[in-house]
RNA sequence: GGGCGAGUGGCGGAAUUGGUAUACGCGAUGGACUUAAAAUCCAUUGGUCUUAAAGCCUUGAGGGUUCGAGUCCCUCCUCGCCCACCA
């Protein structure tokens, strides 16, 4: 008998589906829709890899179980091709970029239809089409245009190396995500774009959507909402006003000093001109500190005093005016209250002798004194003193009436800050969307207008950053000597591009209308497939891409440009494959595996789709075991070689009726067990589940005892392999089309149904315990009383020894499921 | 420091949510086939005592609740991921 060869038939089908368009997704089709979205690769120099292919694969699997249970199911697939390793790809080997994506997007193609992938490829796009970016830098203008990007000259993350800003959530542990090169600090004109004015809709969007937890929790803390309140503190001898946040107002009283960020600006108002020279020395001093150093939290606390004073607005009582590079200009104010009842502060008042005195102490007497005597430093809530009328009163209750009283004085107003900061949307490079605003002397940033988009990128000879803080475009006279759009009069291109979040943040709805040229995507489109029902994508997407596109969509709900508020209705995480060493891969520690290389060593596409949804539950992090793939090509034999036994097995003797049933209960349960499973997207345990069944299925074919009735049996295994081809479509379409004759794909066909009376068998297995230890098991039938059961256990020696003389104190019986014997 | 999560055989992992712990697969060992190897098939495979039957022990550690705990509660230990001077 011939063995199962992936070769002879995994292209085969590939073309053969293409060429029928069974996985073409039918716009406005009566059938109820399902989007499967899939996070559309960034088309690298180097081929898909073992991530793509666990995501796709699980994408896939569930789009063809959709698409068998009746729905209309939209799985497509595009690139997100700008960006910057292309452009470093580009100058290095000196070809185009625009070459160089063709070039890696013609490569990913073929890779991902190797795959046996069930996309809808009508549907496709980059990112960097000009007819895609047209829409882009159209959205973007939308933006412009309801004045939630602005342009502002503001310090920002730069990275030295690829000469470029960064959004801070690009920015880990002080250096770039990309390249790890320690981040900069650079005062540079740029874009920004307003997304601090849907934090709070970012957050409360959440509780409409089926996320899970661990990426709604991680969104909420990155957006980092905190209650509190803004507070004025007159300098003393100045008209000048320094405003403060706090969460902790309740400690006001303990006010020992106002601490200003080094960068904060109205430092020079109201230093004094003795210390003009020391403050001026600190501040350059901290402009010469890497990031990473200033972020150093074991650090010490340095600082210097400004010579000035503050005026503490509940007791008048003047507090000096300091400034310390702990003091994040860019969160809250720029400024602090340094108080006992802060470990940082604390810290800093200690270094720099700064008086300090309590005013918020535990209730329990003992940690109150320890507190006192400041031995302790005490950050909780508690209760007041020091601190006049408020003494006494709880933190939580302080807060309020503290600041109740500063409002009403005019000295205060509630307040609430984010950690989310505005997004840096200017690059200083070629390789992206240029941003569609052109500068004129007399009317400022004016908007490209929309008949004029795309603004395309112009071919140039060098694509390197150039050294000024300036993208490559600026070199270009042609490009950016235009007219002002308003009066006509020479003006300046923007020579920014967007960053490659851009493309990304609404790249779903241009599949519902991939090649409309007159609008974005058609508005009964966009009613007929929104929302995207599934999105599928990786965890280090949940603080950029996914907040980004989500930030997109809700300002486009707002416009009216879409029928939704949230993009996409669910999401789940993939977890990583690592290498086989438990590491995660990569090329210098050559733990990495392709799967290209997996498909084309003769194992083919289905083991190793196979493979990836049997090792681990899909969001799990696991290592890559190279010879599981030995067990799921087995595994996929074995079905092969059953097939061709059942086929040539030949005779059709008359089975009893219990025969028949066995079968057909078998079959059953294995097809609500998968159901189930993958509703769930217990892939693995489905996996496992169709292997138990086919181990079961042998059993039964090779035992002499039991009546074959060939019709029976093929019966089954149609069944059987309806399932398998959600997992491995080319050997279940070669069976189900060549071996079983059919005429249509299998994946046209509709899942298989089951009589749910065959689920509850008719006879179970009861677990006998003595003292809640397992004795012994007895299969009895459904149902069985428990008069009958205890008389049949007591019965049993092996029961009945670990009673012996022993009395039974109480009997605990579960029906159908345990009887058990207290002695 | 904050948030989230996890500890089960030699390994990846199951366990219908409190009811036979170790499904399924890998690996390993023995056997069949073969001149031989590969492939395939069959058997065994948590530990321990034992010729065997039978028993005892076992889900990171310790305690608790319960007739019964991998699952629930408390204490502790270890590991992973994300964020981190956010006032």
């Amino acid at each position: 008998m011939k063995r199962y060869n992936p070769k002879d038939i995994e292209t085969k089908w590939q073309k053969v589906w293409q060429e029928d368009k069974i996985y073409q997704a039918i716009d406005f089709a009566e059938k109820k829709k399902f989007v499967m979205l899939t996070e559309f690769p960034y088309p690298s120099g180097s081929g898909i890899h073992i991530g793509h292919t666990r995501e796709y694969t699980i994408g896939d699997i569930l789009a063809r179980y959709k698409r068998m249970n009746g729905y209309n199911v939209l799985f497509p697939m595009g690139f997100d091709a700008f960006g910057l390793p292309t452009e470093n790809y580009a100058i290095k080997n000196k070809v185009s970029p625009i070459k160089a994506t063709d070039d890696n997007v013609a490569i990913f193609e073929t890779q991902l239809k190797s795959l046996g992938l069930s996309i809808d490829w009508q549907r496709t796009f980059k990112t960097s089409d000009p007819s895609y970016y047209k829409w882009t830098q159209w959205l973007f203008l939308r933006f412009f245009k309801a004045g939630l990007v602005y342009q502002d000259e503001t310090f920002i993350n730069w990275c030295p190396f690829c000469k470029t800003g960064l959004a801070n959530e690009e920015v880990i542990n002080g250096r770039h995500e990309r390249c790890d090169t320690l981040v900069e600090k650079k005062l540079l004109k740029q874009w920004i774009m307003r997304i601090t004015d849907y934090a709070d809709r970012l957050i409360e969007g959440l509780k409409t959507v089926d996320y899970p937890s661990k990426i709604a929790d991680q969104q909420i803390n990155w957006i980092g909402r905190s209650n509190g309140a803004q507070i004025k503190f007159n300098v003393s001898g100045s008209d000048k006003i320094i405003e403060v946040f706090s969460t902790r107002i309740d400690t006001i009283y303990s006010a020992a000093c106002l601490i200003l960020a080094p960068e904060h600006p109205m430092i020079k108002d109201i230093v004094n001109p003795k210390h003009k020279q020391t403050v001026n020395d600190y501040i350059n001093s901290v402009k010469l500190k890497s990031e990473i150093d200033r972020q150093n939290i074991d650090k010490d606390r340095t600082g210097v005093f400004s010579g000035a004073y503050a005026i503490n607005p509940i007791n008048s009582k003047l507090i000096p005016i300091w400034i310390a590079d702990f003091v994040l200009v860019n969160y809250g104010t720029g400024a602090v209250f340094g108080d006992i009842h802060d470990e940082r502060d604390a810290t800093f008042l200690k270094t720099h002798n700064i008086d300090a005195t309590v005013s918020v102490v535990p209730k329990d007497q003992q940690l109150r004194d320890k507190v006192v005597s400041m031995t302790d430093i005490y950050t909780e809530d508690g209760y007041l003193i020091n601190s006049e009328r408020f003494d006494g009163l709880t933190s939580a209750k302080a807060r309020e009436e503290i600041l109740e009283y500063l409002v009403s004085k005019g000295q205060a107003q509630k307040k609430v800050n984010y950690r989310l900061r505005d997004w840096i949307f200017s690059r200083q490079h070629y390789w992206g969307e240029p941003i569609p605003i052109i500068h004129c002397p007399e009317h400022g940033a004016v908007a490209v207008p929309d008949e004029d988009l795309p603004v395309e990128l112009p071919p140039v000879d060098k694509y390197e950053p150039t050294d000024n803080g300036q993208s490559p475009l600026s070199l270009i006279d042609s490009f950016v000597n235009t007219k002002c759009p308003i009066c006509q009069q020479p003006a300046k291109r923007e020579t920014d591009t967007m960053p490659n979040w851009a493309g990304s943040s609404w790249y779903y709805l241009r599949y519902f209308d991939a090649h409309n040229d007159l609008s974005f995507a058609d508005k009964d489109k966009l009613d007929y497939w929104q929302n995207v029902d599934l999105y599928l994508g990786g965890m280090e997407h949940t603080t950029l891409h996914l907040l980004y596109s989500r930030f997109w969509h809700q300002f486009l709900y707002d416009q009216k440009m879409v029928p939704t508020p949230e993009p996409y209705q669910a999401r789940r995480g993939q977890g990583i494959i690592l290498g086989p060493d438990g590491l995660k891969m990569s090329k210098s520690k050559g733990n990495v595996v392709n799967p290209s290389d997996i498909i084309e060593s003769g194992y083919g596409a289905d083991s190793l789709r196979l493979a990836i949804a049997f090792i681990a539950p899909y969001d799990l992090t696991t290592p890559w075991n190279p010879e599981i793939l030995g067990g799921t090509y087995r595994y996929l034999n074995r079905v092969w070689v059953l097939v061709d036994q059942i086929i040539l097995r030949d005779s059709n003797q008359s089975v009893s009726e219990q025969e028949d049933k066995n079968i057909k209960q078998i079959m059953a349960n294995l097809i609500n067990k998968v159901g189930n499973d993958i509703e769930l997207m217990n892939f693995n345990t489905a996996i496992a589940a169709l292997m138990e069944t086919l181990n079961g299925f042998y059993k039964i074919f090779n035992d002499v005892a039991i009546n074959f009735n060939k019709d029976i049996w093929l019966d089954a295994i149609s069944q059987y392999i309806k399932l398998l081809a959600i997992f491995a479509p080319h050997i279940s379409e070669e069976i189900w089309r060549q071996k079983l004759n059919n005429k249509d794909s299998v994946h046209l066909s509709t899942w298989p149904v089951f009589n749910k009376n065959l689920l509850s068998t008719d006879n179970i297995t009861i677990i006998a315990q003595v003292n809640g230890k397992m004795r012994a098991t007895f299969i009895l039938p459904t149902g069985t009383g428990q008069e009958e059961i205890t008389k049949l256990v007591l019965n049993d020696q092996r029961v009945a020894k670990f009673i012996d003389q022993k009395s039974i104190k109480k009997t605990i019986f579960v029906k159908d499921k345990i009887i058990n014997f207290v002695v």
